[in-house]
DNA sequence: ACCTGAACACCGTTCAAGT
DNA sequence: ACCTGAACACCGTTCAAGT
């Protein structure tokens, strides 16, 4: 075992462990990420798929944080960039929706997203592709401009809040049972209003919920101008 | 030191222990997260806080999702529930700017708050407010159901991106700094819409940018009709 | 420059056993 | 019923040392 020497390893013998690139490291998470779910998407798990050591990752990547970023933008290729039919409005829901989808398979994905902003060419495209459609509805460009964010956000948000979570179905249910029987469970001396539209508050499907959000935000955004004299970058 | 045996301890020498609550547990947890941020408010640190095991605390508390839900919706008493002057677009502005004051303080929460919802006193009393004051606006009652799930979902979402992280102010700057890099990067070419309003994409301070969210909302909520034969809980 | 093993300082949750 | 110690199965990140 120890002084006996075996023939030297052709160095293809088995998948040649390939080098550490960013590109390669990001492939393999999403590869875990689709297998496995967001949750599993670890430097530890993915240096042991990678055969390293965790630390060998921070070479490539900043923190997990960047690393969820980095996949988002990846899956966001996925998103159609050149809509089909019909007029500016509907053209612009069928992108949000698309972008919504994405993020519905994976709601880890969408919580990381509202934290750290992914800055890929793939969101570069999509918020381009945005502002064209905005630009064709005759938007004026400073709504357009903040309006961009307010939809992204929407979307971004309605996915980390209803997407099925990474985990459990069932637990997601009952979460929402317990919100629904709270509401109607409202006493009608003291939250007269809740109490009254108990059924509204909880009722459509949640596509339906998001169409009628992603239009009355597109008509929000058409009719309500800027505040004057705030366009500088004065942010902080 | 081993055979001596102290003279038997009175029972209040010091702050005698507690008995568990839940009420207890969750005080201790916000005062946890007032001293080190929510990211320290686990259920190990918790226990040791109260002198306890972990395991003590799942009598209590489901898991650290609710733990965490359970805390925001006490620091919602904190919400101004009846404002002062102006018409409803006004009034309905602050409790909203109120809300989003709870959230910014503690950008964890925010996050939170968008994956497990808080169902507790507080907040059912949040969603009346709300829906009393869309309703002195003369909002048609469908609207403002699904509208009020708009504006907190806004606020919530507006709270976890922009919030100054619970850690580091440095790290936000310059993730701030590489979007707007990358924004004001994008080729005219390739992103005509992007360049062209590289500026307006990054401009306003966050409050002028949210208040102006709320009025697009908000407008848009009370110009959208619902989808007609979509009224029935048909979630899932 | 890149890569690594080992260490530091933690986590959530469950279980069998006690009171 | 409530409480507990101990265990299971993990984490992110940093460091000194190697190549």
């Amino acid at each position: 075992m120890t002084a006996h020497s075996d023939v030297p390893r052709s160095r293809r013998e088995r998948p040649a462990k390939p080098a550490l690139t960013r590109a390669g490291i990001v492939a393999a998470a999403v590869a875990i990420m689709r297998a496995d779910g967001l949750g599993k998407v670890t430097m530890r798990r993915l240096a042991r798929e990678l055969d390293t050591g965790p630390a060998s990752l921070y070479v490539y990547v900043r923190n997990t944080a960047e690393l969820h970023a980095a996949i988002l933008d990846e899956l966001l290729g996925a998103v159609e960039a050149a809509p089909g039919g019909g007029d500016w409005r509907e053209r612009l829901e069928q992108v949000l929706t698309s972008y919504t989808a994405v993020l519905f398979r994976h709601r880890g994905l969408a919580k990381a997203a509202l934290v750290a902003r992914p800055r890929g060419e793939h969101y570069l495209r999509l918020i381009e592709t945005l502002l064209a459609l905005l630009d064709e509805g005759g938007v004026p460009p400073g709504q357009a401009a903040w309006g961009v964010d307010l939809l992204l956000q929407y979307a971004t948000a309605t996915a980390a809040e209803h997407a099925p979570g990474d985990g459990d179905a069932e637990v997601a249910r009952e979460e929402w049972d317990a919100v629904a029987g709270a509401l109607r469970g409202a006493s009608a001396q003291t939250h007269p209003h809740v109490a009254g539209l108990a059924a509204e508050l909880v009722s459509g499907r949640p596509e339906t919920r998001i169409s009628w959000g992603f239009r009355a935000l597109i008509d929000g955004i058409l009719h309500t101008p800027l505040p004057e004299g705030d366009t500088g970058d004065t942010r902080n």
